[in-house]
RNA sequence: GGGCGAGUGGUGGAAUGGCAUACACGCUGGACUUAAAAUCCAGUGACCGCAAGGUCGUAAGGGUCCGACUCCCUUCUCGCCCACCA
């Protein structure tokens, strides 16, 4: 351990300090202008991370920065306490999942009570908590009311080691999100919440959101995937059966040569006596079902698929009959699970009819570009340059051009055709003009013991009831024996599962799956705002005071799921009359990851980097300092020792410089009489140090105001502090220019290091916190 | 395939049209010390030069401008997100 500043009494006694004046705890009713700083609340593994120094170090500058620009800030803490982690431990250490939690929020509580951040503690919440997750099942029964909680049965995405379902946006690169494991499909009957009802608000306002990294919003944009078009109906010809396909290109219309189905899609059973290979379709069918989602979705794979013998699709524009084939590249999820395939003009639909030997037809031809023509005049030669076969072909041609081969619209530009043919089809009820998103509901349901139950009785006369609100909280139980297998641990808990209907008074079955834990961090933000009321989900009051966060920090992870989620409950919120804003969270910074080596830190991979060490070796405040100073927040950072010795030695020359000033008597700023020091005589030195002074202050504070590049307000801390050094040391003590330096100085870097900073503030000769 | 971002010394990184490389790390030399640690001082983009000084230099190429790391065009490389999305 190195030798240098008392870090450990200094950081003990302040945090001692600020607990016993409640320095953060905040009141709602302050006339001063309100600042809600919020971090992302983290699950209580137990211990604290690199990464969550990093968020909640950026946090709590932040924080501490508005308090002392005269902010009432709110800076509340608390835990995302349900989730799997839970039951796996419990099932490790012979334990509950509950008293597994606890001990790790206390432990973490710890934790982040020594890196000394200015939360206010009393505000503390957990999701686990009865106290909390009631106002969960509150909010699911308003949802259920207005049918925006639903149970359907549909093929959902399951993670066979997690053994639950999962939500579309928990499948990352067709792994679940938590243990990456392949997800397959299931068909069950499960809960959902309708987030497509606010699909396109949530669209709509991310123009709003002009504090968030673009990055985010355009991540949201992309899983939103609005995409504008036609449907258009195909028929099969014998049987008359429609099938809608959806398309962006309706200009192309004329030119489909076939149709593909998804292997899934209903319309197969239904024409099945048509069909005469239907052996050798229902083989295919069998053989894409076994693949899992990653290798379906394989873009790089060769696309099979069969043809649908003995049925025919006929064109609605042309009546021209055109084959029907099924295939593993279209989805049943996406659109109408059906498409129309235009090989001379998708490229997709092009390498599949040259697999396959499809017929193509031409129905949008490049524009004339040579100067020449560009003046109205279209030589025989440069149209027949121009028109090249189909089977000359070597790719599909997909840029804008005019229509050709397509009835009344030949001549026409197609970015014109598109909207004409969509009208025209709308027209004589062939087709509509439509649009389709790539969002799903939601699924909420986990077959998971160590989560919110679900606030639903089924009862065989009444059918699916919701819990009547004066029920709540429907506690989950606490003797589960939790085994890891056999679906939700909650259908073998007797006196869970068997109840009395609400309507009716008969026997009755409660559900048993819990919900997915995004739904605990959708709205926790609001509930720091009142997080002790009893009789409400939160005060009104409260809410339109702090609300909205004025800054939100987290990682990039959460850009989709819980960033998504969270606009979406306010939303809701917004419509049931409770919020009055639409959105959240006005500032969003996404801070960038921690690694060691270049790569993310883990067990497995043995890098990990445990603060507590680096606490205990040279203090909080080293640490803190560190890491702000090593890259601006949303870059990544790669983990260096080095880092930290550079900032202790900093530190400590800072330490230094406050030793040898002498306190001085308290003088109150502005009681002083600066006349006096500009009416004597000044050498350069001085005038410098007064000019660096001010500089300092304006570059550090726009630093961390405008833009949050910390690394640089620091940078110019550390050059102000070099200036200090300069002055001779045998005037150092004397200047009062000197003092004035040092105390800005220490001011500054207080949001960085505060308990060293008011270690140095009272040493200077100040009664009072810092902050 | 679509979208977002990045590319600057040995390293982390500064500079958003005006002295390229602030600040820090590392390294080299020096002071202090019996010695080390700590601390302090000096130097540190490359090349030429004893020096003064000069030449080159921000992924590559081109352009605008009195002036470009910064703006525009072309290309390359890397990272992230979405993606057989019809």
């Amino acid at each position: 351990m190195p030798s240098g500043y008392p870090f450990k009494e200094i950081e003990i006694k302040w945090q001692e300090y600020w607990r016993k004046v409640r320095l953060f705890n905040t009141p709602s009713d302050s006339v001063r202008p309100k600042y809600y700083c919020l971090e992302m609340f983290p699950y209580p593994s137990g211990r604290i991370h690199m990464g969550h120094v990093r968020n909640y170090t950026i946090g709590d500058v932040v924080a501490r920065f508005k308090m002392m620009q005269g902010f009432n800030v709110l800076h509340p803490m608390g835990f995302d306490a349900f989730g799997q982690p839970a039951e796996n431990a419990a099932i490790k250490n012979k334990t509950s999942p509950a008293t597994w939690t606890y001990k790790c929020i206390d432990w973490m509580r710890q934790e982040l009570k020594k890196m000394g951040f200015s939360y206010d503690w009393e505000r503390e919440i957990s999701t686990c908590s009865p106290d909390y997750y009631r106002w969960n099942q509150w909010i699911f029964l308003k949802m259920f009311e207005r049918g925006l909680a639903y149970k359907k049965s549909s093929s959902v995405n399951w993670c066979p080691s997690c053994l639950t379902t999962l939500a579309n946006e928990e499948v990352i690169n067709g792994g679940c999100w938590r243990c990456a494991t392949a997800v397959e499909k299931k068909d069950l009957e499960k809960w959902y919440l309708k987030i497509t009802e606010y699909q396109e608000c949530l669209l709509e306002d991310l123009k709003e959101l002009k504090h968030w990294p673009e990055r985010v919003v355009a991540m949201q944009e992309n899983w939103l995937g609005k995409s504008v078009g036609a449907e258009i109906y195909f028929r099969e010809k014998t049987t008359g059966e429609v099938i809608p396909v959806f398309t962006t290109r309706a200009d192309t219309i004329f030119g489909a040569t076939y149709i593909v189905l998804a292997p899934e899609h209903p319309m197969i059973s239904k024409i099945k006596q048509q069909i005469s290979n239907i052996e050798d379709v229902e083989k295919y069918i069998e053989i894409v079902k076994k693949e899992t989602r990653l290798q379906r979705e394989d873009v790089a794979k060769t696309k099979t698929g069969i043809e649908l013998k003995g049925v025919k699709a006929i064109n609605p524009v042309n009546n021209e009959e055109v084959p029907i084939w099924i295939a593993d590249y279209v989805l049943m999820e996406y659109g109408t699970g059906a498409i129309m395939a235009v090989p001379t003009h998708d490229q997709r639909d092009f390498l599949f009819a040259k697999e396959h030997g499809l017929p193509m037809k031409i129905v949008i031809e490049k524009p004339e570009t040579s100067p020449s023509t560009a003046l109205g005049t279209d030589t025989e030669q440069s149209r027949s340059a121009r028109n090249q076969k189909p089977e000359e072909l070597t790719e599909a041609y997909e840029a804008e051009g005019i229509q050709v081969n397509s009835g009344q619209f030949d001549g026409l530009p197609n970015t014109v055709a598109k909207e004409k043919i969509a009208v025209w089809m709308e027209e004589i009820g062939i087709g509509k003009k439509e649009e389709k998103w790539r969002l799903r509901d939601w699924l909420i349901s986990r077959q998971r013991y160590w989560g919110t139950p679900i606030p639903v009785i089924y009862c065989d006369k009444c059918g699916t009831v919701a819990v009547p609100e004066v029920d709540l909280p429907i506690l989950l139980s606490e003797n589960v024996e939790i085994t890891g297998k056999g679906g939700s641990p909650l259908s073998r808990v007797k006196e869970f599962v068997e109840t009395k209907c609400p309507k009716c008074k008969t026997k009755a079955r409660r559900e048993t799956d819990t919900m997915a834990t995004f739904f605990d961090s959708s709205w926790y933000f609001l509930r720091f705002c009142s997080p002790k009321n009893k009789g409400e989900i939160f005060d009104k009051k409260d809410i339109s005071y702090w609300m909205p966060v004025d800054q939100y920090i987290g990682g990039i992870e959460h850009a989709v799921l819980h960033l998504l989620y969270s606009r979406f409950f306010t939303k809701f919120f917004k419509d049931l009359g409770l919020v009055d804003f639409k959105e959240p969270f006005r500032h969003l910074l996404t801070q960038g990851m921690v690694l060691k080596d270049g790569e993310v830190m883990s067990k497995s991979r043995g890098n990990i980097v445990d603060p507590d060490e680096i606490i205990k070796d040279y203090g909080a405040d080293t640490l803190r300092l560190a890491m702000l100073f090593a890259a601006p927040p949303e870059a990544e950072i790669d983990w260096n020792e080095r880092g930290i010795e550079g900032t202790w030695r900093f530190l400590n020359r800072v330490w230094r410089m406050v030793e040898e000033q002498q306190p001085a008597p308290v003088k109150r700023s502005g009681l002083g009489k600066p006349e006096t020091r500009v009416q004597k005589p000044e050498d350069s030195s001085v005038l410098d140090l007064k000019r660096k002074i001010h500089q300092t202050i304006k570059k550090a504070t726009e630093d961390i105001e405008n833009s949050f590049q910390f690394n640089t307000a620091i940078a110019a801390i550390m050059e102000l502090v070099n200036e200090i050094y300069a002055q001779k040391p045998e005037t150092r003590v004397e200047k009062p220019e000197i003092k004035e330096a040092i105390e800005a100085v220490v001011r500054l870097l207080a949001p960085f290091v505060p308990h060293m900073s008011e270690e140095m503030w009272e040493k200077l000769g100040h009664k009072e916190s810092i902050f």
